[in-house]
DNA sequence: GCCGTTTTCGGCCCGACTGTTTTCAGTCG
């Protein structure tokens, strides 16, 4: 698939427009363009070929012309031209922060700064901070921002992200004087990644809070510190942005500072049409201000029901609050079980009596085992004999827990020559069985898939792209086919909830949920706290605009294995 | 360059902070 490649390109225009000083709107448009590619699930070029293309969002004639214009080609004029005129590594340095596009085409038109060898040279021999509205503090903080790019500035998984707020949260409450404090931005919206973390406060003396979240003690450098809004960065690099604002206004601040910056622009375009004026102090007619107080005011007076954080996004959502026609997203306490939890058999510290307790805790009906499959050696994965094994225990426990069924399951090996790692007797035996990938991530992945999903036995593909949030791309996959097969045959995807994978993400949860597809979500806890983790899925399947009835582990433990598909035909 | 319950042309969100300046430009979110 060439989508992820055009919204590279399109990104790339943008960057060069952007430093060649073009037309803001313009760049926006190209930017917005590269989004729709990279969110995209269907293959770009199946729909150019059905002449789709001004379907999508964002994409007009023009940039259509040049999606079909690549496809046919394999080339972009107008790309070719922009990268012709400005080298690579003049773009990149886009991503310094501090350092603009005014900043570096002056740098670069005034000082013929090529890369960031020449840029570091113009700061130390101070021929930057004499250019024309320069100065020695402004290359100072280019300097800092230099620092900061080289040392790699990854995004956080949502986890940490949280994990860090409530720290934050926890220091401003006790001594600063704030009367509400939560966190905003993409930590809100429950993204899979956050870049930097946002929170939003109300109080009196604005100054002073700042004041004393910049003394946090995690504080390693001072972005800046004003009467309303402070940011620092911490020592293990992540940055955190701090609003203060009158309580009046706090609900207009929640939602401007929750985002997504997409979803924003839509509002205000409603609110502006309506003759009103949406800012974070509130909704104004006028100077009037007419609501600002509650979040959900905002939206109501604007004509939309309240929209889920989760769902801000601008996918669509924005047109559904209108007509009254958002789906109700499923919640935590919608979950009757959890569909995939390793033992000691395998590759966890958690024994199968240990997660039974700890699910029963969590109100759970059902919890099932599924530890690795024979080849899965990495994993200490389990072969015939270990299982039978496993069943017996599975057994004893079910005898002593009060309400909660163990289920017996695996997590079965796709192997690399397309084989699945237990043979049909024993999958048979099993209440459900969790098939993928470990091994192979290149051979023939999507065939390997589709084979096994024509397998009766296989209820579950387990993270079906692969991915790791934080260091890994995924498999070499068609995901649409994927999912077209898993359509075909009544096969689950899963959305595995560990922090660093969810996967299926947000985005092909949402073009599953529109094939029809039903989804399993699974904590893969390697441990008992692992359990914990459904709230992530639980939040992705929100973003994914999941309900209830998308998601087979709602259902009761009756209900449960009767959905599997064997049972269906 | 996109888009339309307005407007097929003319909009396209808007304010805080900083640093450079004496009224504003650049960057960021």
């Amino acid at each position: 698939m060439k989508n992820k490649e055009l919204a590279e390109i399109f990104n790339r225009i943008a960057d060069a427009l952007e430093f060649q000083g073009a037309n803001v709107f313009r760049v926006i448009a190209y930017r917005k363009a590269a989004r729709t590619l990279e969110e995209l699930a269907e293959d770009i070029a199946v729909l150019n070929k059905q002449k789709r293309l001004d379907s999508l969002p964002g994409i007009g004639r023009a940039i259509a012309e040049k999606i079909n214009e690549y496809l046919t080609t394999g080339k972009m004029k107008k790309y070719d031209e922009v990268t012709k005129a400005i080298p690579a590594q003049l773009l990149n340095m886009l991503d310094i922060q501090n350092l603009g596009p005014k900043t570096l085409a002056l740098a670069h038109k005034e000082l013929g700064v090529k890369d960031l060898k020449n840029l570091k040279k113009v700061i130390e021999d101070g021929s930057l901070a004499k250019l024309p509205q320069m100065g020695n503090k402004k290359v100072e903080n280019i300097k800092k921002g230099i620092e900061f790019y080289e040392r790699g500035h990854e995004r956080m998984s949502l986890e940490i992200a949280e994990e860090t707020a409530n720290r934050i949260v926890e220091y401003l409450s006790k001594k600063a004087k704030i009367t509400k404090i939560t966190p905003a931005g993409s930590l809100r919206r429950c993204k899979e990644s956050v870049g930097d973390i946002d929170i939003l406060a109300t109080g009196k003396q604005g100054a002073k809070i700042i004041k004393h979240f910049t003394r946090f003690p995690e504080t390693k450098r001072i972005l800046a510190a004003g009467a309303t809004k402070g940011s620092i960065i911490l020592k293990g690099g992540i940055q955190v942005d701090l609003r203060i604002v009158d309580p009046k206004s706090y609900g207009a601040a929640l939602q401007y500072f929750t985002g997504s910056k997409a979803h924003n622009v839509r509002l205000r375009n409603i609110a502006k049409f309506k003759g009103l004026k949406l800012s974070e102090y509130g909704l104004f007619r006028d100077k009037k201000m007419i609501s600002g107080k509650n979040e959900q005011e905002i939206y109501n007076i604007l004509g939309l029901i309240y929209i889920p954080p989760e769902m801000r996004e601008d996918r669509g959502e924005v047109e559904l609050a209108l007509k009254n026609e958002l789906p109700r997203l499923i919640e935590l306490k919608n979950i009757k079980g959890d569909l995939h939890a390793h033992s000691t058999y395998s590759d966890s510290t958690a024994t199968i009596k240990q997660l039974a307790d700890f699910a029963q805790k969590l109100g759970y009906e059902y919890i099932l085992i599924t530890d690795h499959s024979k080849s899965a050696r990495y994993a200490h994965g389990v072969e015939q004999k270990r299982l039978y094994r496993q069943w017996e225990e599975i057994d004893n426990v079910n005898n002593k827990m009060k309400r909660l069924h163990v289920l017996k399951g695996a997590e079965v090996d796709i192997l690399p020559n397309g084989k699945i790692d237990y043979s049909d007797k024993i999958l048979k035996k099993l209440d459900l069985v969790i098939a993928s990938i470990h091994q192979g991530f290149t051979r023939n992945v999507t065939e390997r898939m589709c084979a096994a999903m024509d397998n009766p036995y296989v209820d579950i593909i387990a993270h079906p792209t692969g991915r790791l949030i934080s260091s890994r791309e995924g498999y070499t996959i068609d995901i649409y086919r994927v999912m077209e097969k898993a359509a075909a045959t009544g096969t689950w995807l899963e959305l595995n909830a560990y922090p660093d994978r969810l996967d299926l993400n947000d985005v092909n949860l949402k073009a599953a949920k529109e094939m029809g597809i039903k989804i399993a979500i699974g904590t893969d806890a390697h441990n008992i706290e692992g359990l914990l983790w459904m709230r992530f899925g639980i939040a992705t399947a929100r973003r994914g605009w999941l309900e209830s009835k998308d998601v087979v582990n709602t259902h009761p433990f009756k209900n449960l294995l009767r959905s599997r598909k064997i049972n269906k035909k």
